[in-house]
DNA sequence: TTAAAAAAGCAACACTGTTGCAAAAGAAAG
DNA sequence: CTTTCTTTTGCAACAGTGTTGCTTTTTTAA
């Protein structure tokens, strides 16, 4: 598949709002972009450099809270403490988030990614402890660095 | 094995100090005290409370990041993008961590262990990727919530 | 085209973490 | 124990990050 037209990923911004039931805003346009037009996870400050020079940096943070919300984009919690986004898949809705694939941060270039095909195993817990949530996050050298 | 007497602890305090030639100072020491005398990992905010009406905020900053340095205390990432501290085995050597244990956030009691016992399966990445590191966060229900 | 609703921008603020420097405390030696 | 040297602490100032309230602007829907 070779890459994506500005034509094809505009219709697809605008769908990924309609789906929401999302207002078509500047800022939500933009940033919806930044997504689509890369492969990686975008951290906040990414988003600010490449979208603030047009927007409030408290745009930002609510559109992206807003993409929290209703399930477009997913949070990345990594070592160094700063939260990067990424797309969801098409299975996640409005408050609940689908996404069990694991992350990938690249040492080397820094750019993190979701892994959508890596299966975890199930972990076993100590008696007592049950589990919501697992998040896995892999740290090391990516395709494009290797 | 009962509860661990103050005397106990502080004695532990003096040795890891020692251990690591490291002067033995009034933050430091009650900072690792606050360590030793509880199970899971502290918040740097919770030390700060704890500890923060006595020594200046600056002092804990600095304190945590000689421990973490000198391989006394490591760091697990969360979600909600705070870091927490825990004692890191013996074996952790200055500059070089080996914990490759997993990490429980209880979502009720807030509490985060280190679960030491808990074996993870090999994580299988697709081509070209190589892993150096890999952080296991679980979030859930602790035994003591159970 | 208009009215109602939603979002954006702005200012002000709280919280977190960092740095440089002077004062205080600790370690080592005599 | 006292002196000297080294390390740590506290303070002040600052940068970065994220939040909130309110007003203006934009979007939507009728
Ligand atoms: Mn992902
Ligand atoms: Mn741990
Ligand atoms: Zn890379
Ligand atoms: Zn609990």
């Amino acid at each position: 598949m070779s890459e994506k037209t500005a034509i094809q990923i505009d219709n697809q911004v605008g769908e990924l709002l309609k789906k929401n039931s999302l207002s078509v805003t500047g800022s939500r346009k933009k940033i919806l972009q930044l997504f689509l037009e890369q492969p990686g996870a975008l951290a906040h400050g990414d988003i600010e450099r490449k979208a603030g020079e047009k927007f409030d940096r408290v745009t930002v943070y609510r559109t992206l809270q807003t993409f929290v919300d209703k399930g477009i984009v997913h949070t990345i919690p990594t070592a160094d403490n700063s939260i990067r986004y990424a797309l969801c898949k098409d299975e996640c809705s409005e408050g609940h988030h689908h996404d069990h694939h694991i992350h990938f941060v690249c040492s080397n270039c820094n750019n993190t990614y979701c892994l959508d095909d890596v299966v975890t195993a199930e972990i076993k817990l100590p008696k007592g402890y049950s589990a919501e949530h697992v998040e896995v996050v892999v740290e090391g050298v990516c395709k494009n660095c290797n």
